[in-house]
DNA sequence: CCATTTCTGTCACTCAGTGCCAGACTATAC
DNA sequence: GTATAGTCTGGCACTGAGTGACAGAAATGG
């Protein structure tokens, strides 16, 4: 079993915090030294992945038609990046302040990525490109805690299709369609 | 001098993570063990006063006109928030990862009060509350960002201002005068 | 086989944060 | 005045995250 399999598993059944660096290492047969060059922090196990998710996304980003308009773009390349977190990751997520606080960095991180490729790609100013993306992420996040209210019955892409109708900011007014 | 204005001097000069818990305590003329008896931890001497501030301004948000609508409401009340975050204390969030973290973290929890707010107020369901207030949220941010991006040159509260017409949501349709 | 690189554990260390206790200070009551 | 109770403080020992240095094991390559 991976480092990560054993420390998630820790994580799932004590808690993030009362699993110290030692249990885990004891656990996968290694070292607290050698935990440390797999990884630089306790919190980045949590969140294995979910930066190389974010290049992958912003990639596709980088490749949707121009004409589509930002944010038509952002809502198609966005269903995914929500159903990439597991439940389990989301709720060790959501339960424990310094992880919730390191994942609303890290997606800022991304989120930020997406305001340069937008501004770039789509040709807006610098404060409509954060603006737009932020509006964005902020979709995103109520259509995943909605996801949750809901007890996960619904589907998430719907969720996120609905949410960004519902959030659709006043200067991306959406596509004409014969009108 | 206050433990606060001791250990904001040091940070400023020396930086957050190269600034210890001791260095602090000596410099204030108290015990280190003292100083956990102010500050829960060192990052919440950066955030004094933050968590106070966002219960003044869901006071406010609760006391606003129900006419109102929940955009209007959240743009009048939110031009404060931002104002009251010193210069410095933004150049030392903004340059340390932890506290950027920290300070997210912080301005969620602050936007779940407005959410509850919103909801009960404007009678919306808490998707949508949720979604209304992430999008002020992402206008508040980006009209800051703007703010520093411009030098400082501009006026904030006309910046939160432009931030909010452009970010409207399409569930918050603007007040309609007379057409 | 030997040489080099890489991986690993051990040890010692710094720093944040906590629990405990003992002494100092203050306020009130007698 | 003294006794007493509550609060504030420093000191100490501890846990736990994370780092630097070193030495030995294991893989790699000739």
């Amino acid at each position: 079993m991976q480092l990560a399999d054993v420390a998630m598993e820790l994580f799932s059944s004590r808690g993030f915090e009362e699993t110290t660096v030692e249990d885990i290492a004891k656990a996968a047969g290694i070292s607290k030294r050698s935990f440390f060059r797999y990884f630089p922090t306790k919190e980045d196990v949590v969140f294995e992945g979910v930066q190389a998710l974010g290049d992958d996304i912003v990639e596709e980003l980088a490749e949707r038609p121009e004409s589509e308009g930002p944010w038509e773009a952002l809502r198609v390349v966005l269903r995914d990046w929500s159903q990439e977190i597991t439940d389990e990751r989301h709720r060790l997520i959501a339960s424990t302040p310094a992880l919730r606080a390191r994942f609303h960095e890290t997606r800022d991180g991304v989120r930020r990525q997406f305001a340069e490729i937008v501004q770039r790609r789509f040709g807006l100013d610098a404060f409509t490109a954060e603006l737009v993306t932020a509006c964005a992420a902020a979709a995103l996040d109520s259509a995943s805690q909605e996801w949750h209210r809901l007890g996960g019955k619904k589907d998430r892409a719907e969720l996120v299709d609905q949410a960004f109708d519902l959030a659709r900011p006043a200067c991306c007014p959406p596509p004409v369609s014969g009108g």
